[in-house]
DNA sequence: GCCGTATAATTTTTT
DNA sequence: ATTATACGGC
């Protein structure tokens, strides 16, 4: 096989390795995709049967991707390549009913998880006002990702936020069990229990998995581990791949002590580091490399690139967000005059706020343009009504689509009945489109409502009866029955023509997904769209610059980068200036950026920004102070404004205080956990907390005063 | 009791 | 700019 050729010794290693657990620390732009996928395509020239492989990927995108190089190498394949969430719901599917729910379940999104939790909460009598349901979905959301149990939650719940927090949990796990429905967590912590509880089931996937990979093991959560370790018991071959300076998801539950039990948990693991990078200019690399020296939190690593200098780093001044965005049009164009197509560029920023300006000057400036994953195309609220329809003929347990559907567009049952049909459902033990069918005792419904609630379950039930036609007409049908493209015609929705358009967007979806799976059912596409990003849409052979955040570009290259809004409060983000911790994964974040770049890179801010309507001055970014002035070029447009780039800023890593002679930075011995480095020292009264970063033993929080460590020179 | 309109409030990143 | 709540008309 060719797939060797080109390939560095330790790409080469990590290409063969065959058996036994295998780690593999890939640096940005170290071609580790392609070293994945030979590995795979060689297991398989190498007689593995392609259905005793399983490997895992960040985004749907990049199973896609991995799906198709698969094909071209080796044919049709019957690999598993999914999302860990796809791989969940897959299982889950084929054996729901050994959890108490049916094939049938529903996946909520963060929104559905708010509205329920956001009705559980009136239910609950809880004060409404003063409890956030999305305060409440985030502590549910971080105990699951963590496996704790609703009553080890109650245990050590402090405060009244978590008392409440404690209450709510089993109440939204009780709701999400009886509307026939799982969160994004559920799909990976269920899927856990099935495999714990049911060791035939467990015995099953571990034999048929003789070979697993995990891509971006940097961004893997507790759970995911727990759910590779498991699929791996048997076979043992699990080969992770990631990069430590890359971990942009902490903020989700992603954690590096999976990186560190790695070892641990398979002992005489294979590590094998991809050090040289293929994609970006010198220039570059080492701007993104002394960017990322400045984490405490970290193990020295160094990059390195034959590839040629390249062009110096162009950092932008601009006077507000719309003088920026006119800055990078023109930035563009002479990229596009110098030969350089619209599908090389891509405009990264930190949020999704930021695309409006630049949306404008694209359109301004005639320069063709994709935004991925602003409102997020299956959030917006056309689409989530008809979706809600489908749910409900899918599943007619889901409380959460029924609330939605029911009104929309209105039928005469407002708030007070509904609150009525919900309590009689959840005092009798049925649902609440029985009560609405009059299958319950008691009913609230005069004459007239009764009438228009026969009309809406009519209508369920035709959609429902439709599951064997094609998905494209069973929306279609969706769409013409709910009445809600009828009520937009004669509407006075201003935007009435953008949400119609939306929900032919919808039906498109709906035609282009039943093309691709022709077998596929009504629950498939609402799988599909309850998981498949923005990103997973976006079009990147369209000859068109690409506007994304910085987390969508994961992953991805372009020639040409250009990252906005470099300022103090965006890059790194207001909410995340409080702890050192989160400083430094702002920091990954834009390396990370950086690191997309091949050829030609741009870093812009602005000294004005609107924030919410008000302006505000702005300061340029920490992390532009930490890149090598000799590798940037500055360039300044708005003139009248006194010069202040380099030196004002002082380069002080989070400003921490010393204590005992210890401050930020400094290495140190402990007794057990080695040799680590100090990220951050907190006062906690008399004593110090200080969270350091052990070499070995990963980060861990020690007391000061007690520790007694001891000064070290560095690693 | 329902529904539409006005007013207030609010945005980090996403499977 | 979109979305949650409050209020008044029906």
């Amino acid at each position: 096989m060719n797939l060797l050729e080109n390939a560095t010794p330790a790409q080469r290693e990590a290409i063969t390795h065959h058996d036994g657990a295998l780690m593999i620390l890939a640096g940005a732009g170290s071609g580790k995709t392609l070293v994945i996928t030979s590995r795979i395509a060689r297991l398989i020239h190498d007689g593995v049967p392609p259905r005793n492989i399983l490997a895992i990927t960040f985004t749907n995108k990049a199973a896609a991707e991995m799906k198709e190089r698969m094909e071209t190498l080796l044919g049709r394949t019957s690999a598993w390549i999914s999302t860990f969430h796809s791989m969940c719901a897959r299982i889950l599917r084929a054996h729901a009913d050994r959890l108490g729910f049916t094939r049938d379940f529903i996946i909520y999104d963060t929104d559905d998880t708010r509205s329920c939790i956001k009705s559980l909460i009136k239910k609950t009598g809880l004060d409404s006002a003063s409890f956030n349901p999305r305060v409440f979905a985030g502590i549910i959301s971080r105990a699951k990702r963590d496996a704790i149990t609703p009553d080890d939650f109650a245990a050590c719940a402090y405060g009244p936020v978590e008392k409440a927090a404690a209450e709510l949990y089993p109440q939204y796990e009780q709701a999400l069990h009886s509307n026939n429905c799982m969160d994004f967590d559920d799909l990976l912590l269920m899927c856990r229990r099935l495999l714990r509880e049911n060791s035939d089931i467990l015995q099953k996937y571990a034999d048929r998995f003789r070979y697993i990979s995990v891509d971006e093991f940097q961004d893997t959560n507790p759970i995911q581990y727990m759910l590779a370790r498991l699929l791996a018991c048997k076979h043992k071959n699990i080969c992770v791949v990631g990069d430590p300076d890359q971990t942009i998801y902490t903020w989700r539950g992603a954690t590096l002590q999976n990186i560190f039990d790695f070892e641990k948990d398979f002992p005489g693991a294979k590590v094998i580091r991809l050090e040289q990078n293929f994609r970006s200019t010198k220039n570059i690399l080492r701007a993104a490399s002394e960017l990322i020296k400045h984490n405490v939190m970290r193990k020295e690593k160094t990059l390195i690139t034959d590839n040629p200098e390249g062009d110096e780093i162009t950092v932008m001044e601009s006077g507000d967000e719309q003088d920026e965005a006119d800055n990078v049009a023109r930035f563009i164009r002479d990229c596009v005059d110098g030969g350089c197509a619209h599908h090389d560029i891509a405009v990264l920023f930190r949020v999704n706020a930021q695309s409006r300006a630049l949306e404008e000057s694209m359109l301004h400036h005639n320069i063709p343009y994709t935004i991925v994953g602003t409102v997020a195309f299956y959030r917006r609220k056309e689409i989530k009504d008809i979706l809600a329809y489908l749910r409900l003929a899918v599943n007619r347990d889901d409380a959460v689509s029924f609330t939605r559907a029911v009104n929309t567009p209105p039928r005469g049952m407002g708030r007070v009945t509904l609150g009525r049909i919900s309590d009689i459902a959840s005092r009798e033990g049925v649902t609440v489109m029985d009560v609405l069918a009059g299958k319950s005792k008691e009913s609230p419904l005069s004459k007239r409502q009764k009438q228009s609630a026969n009309a809406f379950c009519g209508i369920i039930e035709k959609i429902r009866a439709m599951h064997d036609k094609p998905v494209t007409d069973i929306v279609m049908e969706a769409v013409r029955l709910s009445g809600y493209q009828r009520r937009l015609e004669d509407g006075r929705d201003d935007r009435a023509d953008d949400r119609i358009a939306n929900m032919d967007e919808l039906i498109n979806a709906a035609a282009e997904y039943g093309r691709q799976n022709e077998e596929a059912t009504l629950q498939d596409f609402l799988e599909q769209v309850a998981l498949v990003s923005d990103t997973d849409r976006w079009d990147e052979k369209a000859d068109r610059v690409t506007l994304m955040t910085l987390h969508s570009a994961k992953g991805l290259e372009f020639p040409v980068v250009i990252i906005c809004g470099l300022e103090e409060g965006l890059l790194p983000h207001m909410l995340s200036m409080e702890s050192p911790d989160q400083i430094e994964e702002e920091r990954r974040l834009c390396f990370v950026g950086m690191t997309r770049a091949m050829k030609r890179l741009a870093l812009t801010y602005a000294r004005r920004r609107a924030v919410s309507g008000r302006y505000h001055d702005r300061m340029p970014s920490r992390f532009l102070n930490e890149i090598p002035a000799d590798a940037v070029d500055i360039r300044k447009t708005a003139a009248g404004e006194p010069d202040k780039t380099d030196g004002e800023l002082d380069d002080d890593p989070g400003g921490f205080s010393g204590d005992l002679g210890f401050k930020g930075g400094d290495y140190v011995q402990h007794e057990h956990f080695g040799p680590g480095r100090i990220m951050s020292l907190q006062k906690r009264g008399r004593l110090t907390h200080a969270r350091i970063f052990f070499e070995e033993a990963g980060e861990r929080t020690v007391v000061l005063q007690y520790a007694n460590l001891k000064r070290e020179e560095g690693w």
